[in-house]
DNA sequence: CCTCTTTTGTACGAACAATTC
DNA sequence: AGAATTGTTCGTACAAAAGAG
């Protein structure tokens, strides 16, 4: 090509005819990894460039690191690396380490995917919203892990739009498809979930020669049960944190409370009754010491060591009891009229702003895949969106309670707090009014009249 | 310059000639801004320098944003900009925007440092350490609060690397000056402190004939007063929230109690004493309802409520009483032998990695700055650490209790949970145990036994 | 340690393409 | 339509550094 002069149009050409042909020999092997490319003179000739448009044309390739350009030596090709790295930021609710074995599946995942990398932190509770929407907005999070309730706060025109609209994952529990949907939209995928349940000491229970809990057991039955392991045992016999909102409107859903119903005495009446009972299943228990349980953590604490015979608990919390050597089992809670129980469900949700959105979908999906759920079902005793993996049938390498495919047959008794026609929100403001109720400072009259001015500022939702 | 060829060595000379003539004119206002600069031929001609070699030094200029290139017309000057906008992060505890107006303190600091924009963000906590950690590798915190127990988890050789060495404040508190500090380094700056107080219902103390509670009561004194009081109004006479770490923790240090002191059975009986007086004070109150509550808010919030005559709480908590109207006013805690209250300090401490620590340092300065210092003074009820701001005498705007001044007669008094030789994570662990205690469950003498087996696993602290 | 060769890195001036006005 | 200007490439020249002997 020398002593010719290049057609100027055809630079281009010549310029992307370089490029590719050095890349194609590159990635075939053609050029080992460590060894020199020809010079830029050579190369120049070769393909009828200039130096100064082969230099540009090492530079892409530098960029795309196929070699490496030492200064005032030349080019050498580099060993091949798979792909570009991708770091991904998943923003945990504080337990969810040890409910779901996060360690485990993101190393899963990272074996599975090498070229990205999940970083998991903890997110800021309370408030939750707020903060997380201002990390999304900061890009700090790429995929976060959200509860029934939390999800609810983004159930808006506006706010939905922060939430990446996802596929369905066939084979999820049915109750559980249509939780995350706004506007027939899914915004989060349910990922594990829990009902609120019984657990009670195995051994109590046989010392004290009782039966062991069922579905037919009513709150009267169970009365009488603490009663008698109390006073065998010398601890609580029934115990529960009252003042969580996963377990005082437990009573609200169980007598059939409807916030904003036609028939506004028969709410009173039920809202009345059911906050008595929240009370007298503390107070007038046969053992009654002080309590001051500060979460449902300290209440599980107190059952790991034996000072609670029966509480109040999920599937989650049944990990925390891997290390307690306490002979356990579970149960459904005890029924009033028709049996009802709060659930639980934990979903994933992608920042629709994310920069790596197609990584945080692939870990979202990783996430549900029968891989992992079915290391979710193994490894841990919290219960796995997936039916398939969560009904999975196989010998344990962990301790686990007898019964605890009991979920299976309570699906029916399920209940969400907005079957309440309550939200997250509502139920914080109730609960500071029902605190000086069971301090025995306000009448249940006027606690009633109080919450209702408090709801009369919102809409029932549904 | 014409026909000549230019000295390939006075390249640079003429290159940087020609940017620093153009830089200066355009500063100067010999070019105005919005006009066009000299074609590109033209400034080669000029300064001797090819049209290539002219371009590059327009791109400089570009980069500097003095001027603006426009594709295939020409460089257009700029207004000029007074300076790059800066963005730096403040990570918070959840209560500090309460508590020391920080809404108005960054509108003030934005007001005078207008390059400098400051986003504030709720920190995770429980656990901070590794949290806040975690964010600083992440660049997500250039400048963070920190109380004085967080504090302690940096003071490790490879820990206190993660944060900024700061220029110390003459002027605050001296008490308050060493806190901060690991091998004589200040690794953060004493922001705004309180000390823990006795707050109490004025009309309840009028209504019941009572005298205000002074420096010389005990706790004797507080039972007495707190059985009337509970008589007279149906609530708690006293009240607080005995499982914080900022509440029972007081006792241990009123009875002199060292973590690892000489006499093992003097501390024994100083630790049993201590855990018992914490209960009876809640227990032996001629009124005593059932009580729930699940953090020092809970307890400020019965005492807004007038539901409580006398309560433990602090100067920063004092802020949400602002919007009640509970007529009350704070006294120091009743003393055993010799007076001693925990004294809580907040921090603010910079990310010793950040991108931006000039401007994370200007922050700081100015939030400790006299002007910052006695908007807290004025806007707030917390205490600034600054001595001239925080007794700052002059008319109030705000409601503010008479005796407010009343910290600055008990600063002797004022002591830090590591004078008990323990940790934070000490009083967590021991929290656990107590719990059982105080619920009846385990005798004092058990509780210490394994408060004993729980600490010989770590060193005592200074 | 110095010298010579090779190669990269940078600048120049000219030519021409592309775009604006 | 055409003048002016920017933007890109080429061939050449030379400086700077690396590496061999």
């Amino acid at each position: 090509m020398t002593g010719k002069k290049p057609q100027r149009s055809t630079f281009h050409k010549r310029l992307d005819h370089m490029i590719a042909t050095l890349r194609n020999q590159i990635v075939s092997g053609n050029y080992a990894p460590g060894e020199m490319l020809p010079s830029i003179a050579e190369l120049g000739e070769q393909y009828g460039l200039s130096k100064n448009s082969v230099r540009k044309g090492l530079e892409l390739l530098s960029e795309e690191e196929l070699i490496m350009k030492l200064p005032k030596v030349g080019a050498r090709v580099l060993h091949p690396v798979p792909e570009r790295q991708i770091k991904i930021k998943l923003g945990c609710y504080k337990n969810i380490a040890k409910e779901a074995k996060l360690d485990a599946l993101l190393q899963a995942f990272h074996a599975k995917y090498p070229q990205v990398e999940v970083q998991s932190f903890l997110l800021p509770y309370d408030p939750y919203h707020t903060t997380v929407k201002e990390f999304m907005d900061n890009d700090w999070l790429d995929v976060m892990t959200m509860n029934y309730s939390d999800f609810k706060l983004f159930s808006t025109d506006t706010e939905s739009e922060y939430l990446e609209e996802l596929d369905s994952f066939p084979g999820t529990y049915k109750f559980l498809s249509k939780l995350f949907t706004y506007n027939e939209r899914l915004l989060a995928v349910p990922w594990i979930f829990s009902p609120v349940i019984l657990a009670y000491n195995q051994s109590h229970f046989t010392q004290s020669g009782l039966t062991e809990p069922n579905s037919s057991w009513t709150w009267e039955d169970l009365k009488a049960a603490a009663a008698k392991l109390a006073a065998d045992h010398g601890g609580f016999g029934f115990y529960y944190h009252m003042p969580s909102s996963n377990r005082w409107p437990i009573m609200l859903l169980q007598n059939g409370f409807v916030n904003g119903a036609e028939n506004a005495e028969a709410e009173k009446a039920k809202f009345i009754a059911s906050i008595e009972e929240c009370r007298d299943l503390i107070v007038n228990q046969s053992y009654s010491p002080l309590h001051f349980s500060e979460s449902n953590a300290d209440v599980e604490e107190l059952f790991a060591r034996g000072k609670a015979s029966m509480i109040l608990c999920t599937y989650y919390s049944l990990n925390k009891m891997q290390s307690a050597d306490v002979d356990y089992d579970i149960a459904p809670i005890p029924r009033r009229d028709t049996p009802a129980t709060l659930l639980l469900t934990t979903g994933l949700a992608v920042n629709a702003r994310s920069r790596h959105k197609h990584a945080a979908k692939l870990l979202v999906d990783f996430l549900l895949s029968e891989e992992a759920q079915l290391m979710i079902r193994k490894q841990t005793l919290s219960i796995p969106s997936l039916e398939r993996a969560a009904e999975w049938k196989g010998v344990d390498e962990l301790h686990r309670p007898s019964r605890f495919h009991m979920y299976r047959e309570i699906i029916p008794t399920f209940k969400l707090m907005t079957d309440l026609g309550l939200h997250h929100r509502d139920i914080i403001a109730i609960r500071r009014e029902l605190m000086l109720f069971w301090a025995g400072m306000e009448e249940a009259e006027a606690v009633w009249e109080r919450v209702q001015q408090l709801l009369e500022l919102r809409n029932p939702v549904n």
